[in-house]
DNA sequence: GGAATAGTGTCTTTGAGACATTATATC
DNA sequence: GATATAATGTCTCAAAGACACTATTCC
């Protein structure tokens, strides 16, 4: 299989973000239309290649989080697959490392060098199988969907998508818009409060409308969640 | 940061493999000792360069485990991650794509190309502070045995440990290997019975030594547990 | 019979889900 | 007052862990 002719082939390496934020109480990914070719005009997710042979790979996933989102305090980067099918990317063999970002309320976008275009979208509107997104990013795009789902079970991200202080009706909200789900407030309440470092006490009161002022928390020192917080209908996975 | 002059660096792709198995009721890894340079002389991982521009990553995965393993029917083949860090070989700016291998009893495996001698390790020999392996593959080794226990937790895997018809006290053994701990025999039982299509019934009894036959299992339907099958002292995660 | 392993049952604790009830704000 | 949300409590069920007990083999 190799003699002492053969080299390596070489690949270009890209970074691919799923960036995640909710806002107007959904879930929502931010996608920048194409400027340039392949896929020029077709909405695709925030990346781009490595910048020189030195550059660490979660620093390019950094920059272009900087770059494309505006958004300079990388909240939570994790890293979520490789997509190098050969085919995925005309111009040659690129190889791409996907990262899921989870942050808070963003500044609006401003346009990449490569995107004409960028915008928050809700996650039902472009991830049915309706709508097709540039290269593989549809499936990247439900990769990190559901990494994130699984990730708000058992880290304390969920009060990453919140601001300093919350509410736990709010971060509520995270949860359902995140796992797409309706839940009872009062258990909700009672398991975040169960999970030993998940959030703690900040502040006396605050409310907005109506009805009675809730509590402001903010994060606790923990990452990882004990008990974890599972989503309802676990077990309906199946597909029978 | 970008200029009509520029041109995304080229990087060279490997795969690096952490193939376990279980034999005399310990859990191995195996590794291989670098034949050339770099890293001479050292405990590496199985693994090695994509083969050509289109060879798909997973292939290549593949073609290593025949290679270096001389297991060809791939049992278990799961992403594990993506280590590039620039500096992590000499060579050059090297991405190495990660795979987790479980399989049930292999044969010795013969050296590879690159490989001097390839040999079963047990892990808590080879994944303790004193000794290093060529490159990240300490690293690389700790996040494989880490995933492979967190997927026995979810997954039926722990049956691909074993050979075609096993015992329940067999497939025991497979999970106290993996974790390290010792699990009650009859909580045990009642668990994998519970858990739908983790293993059905196959043949009368049989059994080797002193002691009750034992009934005769193989591998059920099912790919993903329910309910999981977790770890004890699980909140004893944290470090106080 | 003794030792060893296989298989079954029982009790207790813990956490999840359903849902009643009280508390405090705005209108 | 009505209404809406916040916070707490109670009940039931499912699953995990501890452990007693029976069953079947080899010695």
């Amino acid at each position: 299989m190799v003699d002492a002719l053969w080299q390596p082939p070489n690949v270009l390496l890209a970074v691919d973000l799923v960036i995640l934020t909710i806002r107007q109480s959904r879930l929502r990914l931010l996608l920048v239309e194409r400027g340039i070719e392949p896929y020029q005009g077709m909405l695709a997710l925030p990346g781009g290649f490595l910048y020189d042979e030195h550059e660490p790979i979660e620093a390019a996933a950094c920059r272009e989080l900087a770059e494309e989102a505006g958004l300079d305090a990388s909240p939570h980067l994790e890293h979520l697959g490789v997509y190098g099918d050969p085919g995925r990317d005309p111009r040659g063999r690129v190889v791409s490392v996907a990262f899921l970002a989870i942050a808070p309320w963003l500044p609006e976008p401003r346009a990449g060098t490569d995107a004409a275009d960028a915008r928050w979208w809700p996650v039902e509107d472009v991830l049915t199988p309706g709508v097709r997104l540039a290269f593989d990013h549809s499936q990247i795009s439900s990769d990190g969907l559901e990494r994130a789902r699984t990730t708000l079970e058992h880290t304390t991200v969920a009060a990453a998508f919140c601001p300093e202080t919350f509410t736990l009706g709010e971060l509520q909200q995270v949860y359902e818009a995140v796992w797409g789900v309706r839940l009872d407030p009062r258990n909700f309440y009672r398991k975040v409060q169960a999970a030993h470092g998940f959030v703690e006490a900040a502040g006396p009161h605050r409310k907005s409308s109506s009805g009675r002022p809730a509590r402001l928390f903010r994060r606790g020192p923990e990452t990882r969640l004990h008990p974890p917080m599972l989503r309802p209908t676990r077990p309906g996975e199946e597909t029978p």
